[in-house]
DNA sequence: TTATACGTTTGATCTATGTCAAGTTTTTTT
DNA sequence: AAAAAAACTTGACATAGATCAAACGTATAA
C-alpha cells in the first residue's frame, strides 16, 4: 500500500534514499471498510493522510440532522481537518469512507518535522495545500455564481473520476441542493 | 504606511533587526483611491500584498454582468488572487478599493525569497495561508447549510469590523443573495 | 448649492428548488 | 435466494428568494 504514495512522491519530487527512507519510517497504514469512520465529529484530528486507495468524504450535521459534503478524496488526495488540526480542538466534521479504503497517515508533529528536514517535501506540501486553497475558492465561486444544473456540470466536468463512484445523494448534498433536484437534472442532462 | 506592517510582524513574529531591514526593501507601496483597481480581470498578479490602510473587495464578473463578491479585506489582511499568482495565467477576478485604500507590495519572487531566507516569517506566512483555507472551507460549508437570514446573521458576527464600511449590495453580493433580499432581511432582523 | 448618479427600500409578481409522499430499483444482509 | 434496507425516481404542491419596477435617500461632483 505504501507504494501508491511512493509513486506520487516519485512524481513530484526527488528525494535522496536516506529522504525517502525517513519519511516511510512515519508512515502508519489503516485501512477502512465502506461506511466506518476516520474521524467523528467531536475528536480531535491529529493527522495527516493520504489515500492510497478507495473513496473518502467529509462532512458536517447540522442542528436538523441533514448532512453536508465537504469534500471528497480518491486515491491520489489528502483528506484531513485542518481546522481540528490547527487549533487542537475537538472537530465539527466527520470523515467516513465511500468505499473501503486504505489511508496512510502521518502524525501532524511527525509531519511538520518532515517538512522541515525534507525543504523539497515541505514545499511539495505547501503547493498542495496553496492548491487546495484555490480549489475551494473556485467552488466558492461556482456556488455564488450557477445554477444548480450548472453547478452539477461542472462537477461532472471537474470531478469526472469521481461521479461513477459517490451515490447521487453526496454530489447532491456536495452541490448544495436536494437528492430529489439533482435526480430530475440527470433526467434532462442526461447521464453523460 | 510601513508601520502599519512592522506592528503587523511585531505581534506575530520576532526578527532581528537585520531581517527586518531586509523585508523593509522588498516592500513596495500604493495607494489606491475608492473604486480603483489593483488587479483588473485578464491581467496577472504578480504580488503577496497587504493592505494597511482602507477596504478592498475581490470578485468576478459572470456572463451577464453580474458581479460576485469572493472576499474582502481591511488593514492587516493579505489580498490577492493565489491562482493567477501561482499559475502565472491571467487572472479572472477584479480586485478594487471599497474605501481610499494603502498597500505594501512584494513581488512574488522576492518574498519567496524572504520565505526562505527568514524561516520565521515563512512560516508565519504559511500559517496565514493555513487559515484562509480553513475560513474559505467554512465559508463553503456556511453556503450549504444556511438559509439567507442566517448567513447574514453569522457574516455580521464574524465580519463585524467590514459591516459599516461596506455598502450592502457588496455584502448581498458575498452571500449570494441580492441587494432586494439583503434590505429585507435588515428590516426583520433589525441593523443590529 | 444644486444637480446627478448611485445605493437602498418597498411592493407585486415569478420561478427554481425544496418538501412531502409514494412507488421502484438497487444493494446489503441473512 | 429471499428478505430487508438503502438509494433513486417521480408527482403534486409549497416557498424562499429572484426579478422587475418605481420611489426614495444620500453621497459625489460641478
Amino acid at each position: 500500500m505504501y507504494d501508491v504514495f511512493q509513486q506520487y512522491l516519485n512524481n513530484k519530487i526527488t528525494l535522496t534514499d536516506e529522504e525517502a527512507f525517513q519519511i516511510r519510517q512515519c508512515a502508519l497504514f489503516k485501512k477502512i471498510r465502506k461506511r466506518q469512520y476516520l474521524l467523528q465529529e467531536g475528536d480531535v484530528w491529529r493527522y495527516d493522510a493520504f489515500i492510497a486507495r478507495g473513496c473518502i468524504r467529509s462532512y458536517s450535521i447540522d442542528e436538523n440532522g441533514v448532512e453536508h459534503v465537504i469534500g471528497f478524496g480518491i486515491e491520489n488526495w489528502w483528506i484531513g481537518d485542518r481546522e481540528s488540526l490547527l487549533s487542537g480542538q475537538p472537530s465539527r466534521f466527520n470523515i467516513d469512507a465511500v468505499e473501503d479504503s486504505e489511508v496512510i497517515l502521518f502524525t501532524h508533529t511527525k509531519f511538520e518535522e518532515l517538512c522541515a528536514s525534507i525543504p523539497v517535501f515541505g514545499h511539495m506540501i505547501n503547493q498542495i495545500l496553496q492548491r487546495s486553497f484555490i480549489a475551494s475558492q473556485n467552488r466558492i465561486q461556482a456556488a455564488l455564481s450557477n445554477t444548480a444544473e450548472e453547478k452539477y456540470l461542472a462537477f461532472i466536468e471537474k470531478y469526472s473520476a469521481f461521479v461513477n463512484r459517490l451515490p447521487l445523494s453526496m454530489i447532491a448534498s456536495y452541490l448544495g441542493i436536494t437528492p430529489e433536484t439533482l435526480s430530475r437534472i440527470r433526467k434532462t442532462v442526461g447521464r453523460k
